[in-house]
RNA sequence: GCCCGGGUAGCUCAGUUGGUAGAGCAGCGGAUUGAAAAUCCGCGUGUCGGUGGUUCGAAUCCGCCCCCGGGCA
């Protein structure tokens, strides 16, 4: 029997779970192709890093969003999903099912739940902004929140500077408030037109699988790849830059620490990175069915299982 | 075998004259609407090696036993 490509396939899941190998092999059950949906996947530059799909692993099934944007670019969740949109567009037009994987929860969340449809911020605003936090302080930008979205302020933590910083941009842009915004949200996909997934594996299991993984990404050459990278002498404010394991790296290649200490940095921060990521589908994506195994075989067998169930 | 030193949270260690224990790191729970691999909030998680005893009360004092490190043989 074949596949019914009539429906989206969502997978998320934590760093270091498995998602490449799931993604291909429902793939090629669904006569599918793969999208990504991992903030750092996107940049290029950081393919070992990062733990792009190999070469080998692209050649099985067409992927598309990996490393198509410069590391320089600042991308954002909804950039992303107007270029998800229209790749997954593109997909079905082919008579193709889309297969979005990734980790980021947000960019889920993104099409599954909506995002309030905010003017782009202008660079006036977002220096506004960023020049009353430097020069009044913390307390000031909560003033200034306060000022514009009272709800939104009364919700956001004093020391969150990023979300204060977010509402101030709003205000500063559009004069109202971001929760009026978000007030307005509908889902990108409608919710009949997906279904997902998520890889929730055993802690323990996982954590020795970051470690594991780690060790191979510097014995594959990820500290020269990191030294190409520092060599753009990038502003260490853009997201690639905080790519999991460059900022230890970097530190270790300008001898501020031991290669030890940066390896187990690095760890430790893929660690607390796979937790947050697994409070974040425990508690979003609550109604999707798990796969827990590690075991690819035992996996794809989860899979089969849950994908029979939707046909 | 004898003599020292040490066994307290997952790890490294604090613990004043006896009042059922606390720091760092690790870890755990949570938030999450355009930086999200980001940005934040919260939480000590413990048969104080074991067992008897002294005491109103023992991680703290005493006896015996076990384990680790060092020294002497």
């Amino acid at each position: 029997m074949t596949a019914a490509p009539y429906r989206d396939l969502l997978i998320a899941g934590p760093t270091a779970a498995g998602k490449t190998a799931l993604a291909i092999a429902a793939a090629e059950r669904l006569d599918g192709e793969i999208v990504n949906a991992d903030s750092m996947q996107i940049y290029d530059g950081l393919h070992l890093i990062t733990a792009r799909p190999t070469a080998e692993e692209t050649a099985r099934v067409p992927h598309h969003l990996f490393g198509v944007a410069d590391p320089a670019e600042r991308w954002s969740v909804g950039r992303w999903s107007d270029a998800a949109l229209a790749v997954c567009e593109d997909i079905r037009g082919r008579g193709k099912t889309p297969v979005i994987v990734g980790g980021t929860g947000l960019y889920f969340n993104a099409l599954t739940v909506g995002l309030a449809p905010v003017p782009e911020i202008g660079e006036a605003a977002r220096k506004k902004a960023a020049d009353l936090l430097e020069r009044d302080g913390p307390a000031a930008l909560k003033a200034e929140a306060e000022r514009f979205d009272p709800d939104a302020a009364a919700r956001i933590e004093p020391a969150d500077r990023q979300r204060l910083l977010r509402v101030v941009e709003v205000g500063y842009e559009t004069g109202r408030a971001l929760s009026d915004f978000h007030a307005n949200t509908t889902p990108l996909l409608p919710p009949e037109r997906w279904r997902g997934l998520v890889i929730e594996p055993d802690r323990d299991s996982l954590y020795a699988r970051i470690d594991a993984r780690f060790d191979m990404m510097m014995a594959a050459g990820a500290l020269d790849e990191v030294e190409a990278f520092a060599a753009r002498d990038l502003d260490p404010d853009l997201p690639a830059m905080k790519a999991l394991g460059v900022p230890p790296l970097m530190a270790h290649l300008r001898g501020e620490i031991s290669r030890d200490e940066a390896v187990e940095t690095a760890k430790r921060d893929s660690r607390r990175y796979a937790k947050r990521q697994l409070t974040w589908f425990r508690n979003q994506t609550a109604s999707w069915p798990r796969i827990t195994s590690l075991d690819p075989a035992r996996a794809q067998k989860a899979l089969e299982a849950v994908l029979a169930e939707g046909e």
